[in-house]
DNA sequence: TTGTGTTTGTGACGACTTTCACAAGGCGGT
DNA sequence: ACCGCCTTGTGAAAGTCGTCACAAACACAA
């Protein structure tokens, strides 16, 4: 169990996925090679993922389904819950907090935070949306692992650090902005206008160098 | 003008959105130094990621904000406008048709499409929302450059494989899946489940191997 | 015009990631 | 119990990306 990188840890991700839907179909084995198929990399690659966890896999056989299942959940944190607050309750905070996905994986949203009186108060399924001078003191009562941000950017860096100061470890941040954290604070970054303008280039620059779309069929 | 990696362009994405930042500031020059501070890089890097492109830089001087800002916009294709189609219209949907960035990127968003009869109809702004029997004919009759996929995941590969087949060649998937597109076609993928996955993974593993928080403070 | 100070552009180096190739291991058939 | 086949796990090679260090270029002052 040497370093992970972020890639692998990324993949870890879409394997389980994969092999959810292949329990789903019935299948009880895969090969490397079968998982190489179903995520798009190579049966190295897959091998070399797992390999950095431990020997999950059978030679001349394979990796048992349910078995790799159980292990990259374990590697991943999955077998717990963990508590989310989601700050801001504009559209995307709305979207967020809707995405079912969330909460099968064991992402449980406690609080919801935003500034706007008309929004304050609202009720959000079984939650109210509360102020955000209220941070502090629920991030601390709910005991919150991991904020969500959905602020506009101008208030990202200022939200960042008053739920950090409050005891959370890890970030989810959508405003297109580079945010800063302490050491010990995982953040991790969804900015859609970067990747529309990823896009903008690709299509800006086809025929020229001809490596430009390599997302296509990667990750 | 080599081969230029994903990562390079994101940055440029990254330098473009500061350096506006600095010209509303009244700041006419930066150097790699200042927008290596702002970006949270290194100053070899952003001159590298610049260099791949041109020399845009003075030397003693720094560069030209304002330069600078056209030569990125040329470079990353937004001098133009892009025509969008937004292939699923539930939460995920509404949020990204409100994100106001993309507009004002140059990002058009023209067709609305939805398979739920109920959504059918409903007037969006300007746009009606249509009905994912007609995506053929209107991405072609509107010259659709790019499809935003906010299905469910089990629908996501079969829209791609039909705006894909009526001319799209930029595709930005929020689906949790790994899709398929054949070569000449870009794709982005937002994957969000992936992104709280590895917050999961770096808290359950803090204390072990250092480096698993390696995003804090990078992209 | 010459000198000083600053900052770029870039080749060389180092670190990290992916791919390759194969020995080691395990199953099934006979 | 042995043989043949298949697939893993992994060191080594190849490739990619970021960092370093410095010569080249320019502004400005005298």
């Amino acid at each position: 169990m040497k370093k992970v990188s972020e890639s692998t840890v990324g993949r870890l991700s879409l394997y389980l996925r994969l092999l959810k839907e292949a329990e789903e179909q019935g299948i009880l084995t895969v090969s490397s090679e079968e998982l190489a198929r179903r995520s798009g990399t190579t049966a190295a690659q897959v091998r070399k993922d797992l390999s950095s966890f431990g020997s999950f896999g059978k030679r001349g056989l394979g990796y048992s389904v349910s078995d790799l299942i159980a292990e990259l959940r374990s590697i991943l944190g999955l077998e717990r819950t963990w508590r989310v607050a989601l700050v801001g309750a504009g559209r995307i905070g709305a979207a967020l907090f809707g995405y079912q996905d969330f909460r099968r994986q064991g992402f449980h949203i406690r609080a919801v935070f935003d500034s706007d009186p008309h929004k304050i108060g609202q009720q959000w399924d079984e939650l109210v949306v509360r102020s955000d001078a209220e941070i502090e003191k629920v991030v601390r009562e709910e005991e919150i692992d991991i904020a969500i941000i959905a602020v506009p950017e101008s208030a990202a860096q200022r939200v960042v650090d008053r739920v950090v100061q409050a005891g959370v470890r890890g970030i989810l941040n959508f405003a297109p902005v580079k945010l800063h954290v302490p050491p010990g604070v995982a953040l991790k970054n969804v900015n859609m206008a970067m990747e529309m303008e990823g896009l903008s280039y690709a299509l800006s620059n086809e025929g020229r160098s001809r490596r430009q779309n390599s997302t296509k069929e990667g990750e």
